[in-house]
DNA sequence: ATCCATGCAAAGTGTTTGCAGGTGG
DNA sequence: CCACCTGCAAACACTTTGCATGGAT
């Protein structure tokens, strides 16, 4: 589920070339915030990342960990599940990809599927404005959850 | 968007129905409350519903909107979209349906499609866990928000 | 008459903001 | 050095809960 220490390195990396002569600055707590996102293929929520991340930097607070999040995704770095505002999970997998929701615990997992991307939009759907982006959602219990009944 | 008359008098009679000899009571407010979100095919929040319930029932309070919101999801009358908990919004209309998102206004909107129901479940995702439905997002911006530019 | 449901108010969550002091470029 | 960030605490928005009263069957 976590991902390899190259690919991390990698998105680490983005990150900070993507900082450079913006105006943004480059501090100890927001690379360890985006590290912390960008390791694993859950979808934490602020209150987790917060958690994990004062591990490493104990005196860091929860109200960063909000503003870093969202400067993030306002820079398109990671993205946000779930309706705007109100028990957002960020999500730092910023290719186009699909989710399993277990109904039970809420854990999501991703999955990539090529032909999923590319659905026909219906024209029905076509009519209500203009579409981005495609996304599929399968619905149903975890199969550590199916063994916990 | 809203729902004719007809359509609307058979899920009212549904729900009171389905209350009946089950111990739980049909109230005035129930009613209401149901009849409110059955009517329209927009996604109100509870705060929302609320508003408008009180043009009838101008006594009514917002945790009985709550109380009764949840009971009619245990029911399995209406189904919540969104995250579980938090800024969730309901929906009455529990035949298998697919939803175009405006990613600026956040408004929902209900479509159907057939094909979109059967989708072929990847191997990837049978191995997470049992799927029990599929759900197409699409997103992007609708008219009125593509309009207001 | 008996439960069940309602309204009120107060408590909980989860998230955002204003400000003074600190830090990166 | 200066703009930008951080941590703190307080404010906020939304949702839930405990309790006494009122209502449906």
């Amino acid at each position: 589920m976590d991902i390899g220490g190259e690919e991390l390195r990698a998105r680490v990396e983005r990150f900070t070339d993507g900082l450079k002569g913006s105006g943004i600055k480059l501090t100890h707590q927001r690379v360890e915030i985006f590290r912390e996102v960008a390791r694993t293929g859950d979808h934490p929520d602020a209150e987790t990342i917060y958690k994990r991340v004062r591990k490493r930097i104990p005196t860091i607070s929860l109200d960063t960990v909000y503003r870093t999040l969202w400067l993030l995704n306002d820079m398109g770095i990671l993205t946000t599940i779930g309706m705007q505002r109100g028990n957002v999970r960020f999500d730092a997998n910023i290719d186009s990809h699909h989710h399993f929701v277990c109904t039970r615990c809420g854990r999501i997992s991703d999955f990539t599927k090529r032909e999923f991307d590319e659905l026909e939009v219906p024209r029905e759907v076509s009519d209500m404005g203009e579409v981005a982006s495609t996304h599929v959602q399968f619905r149903g219990l975890c199969n550590r959850c199916r063994g916990n009944n």
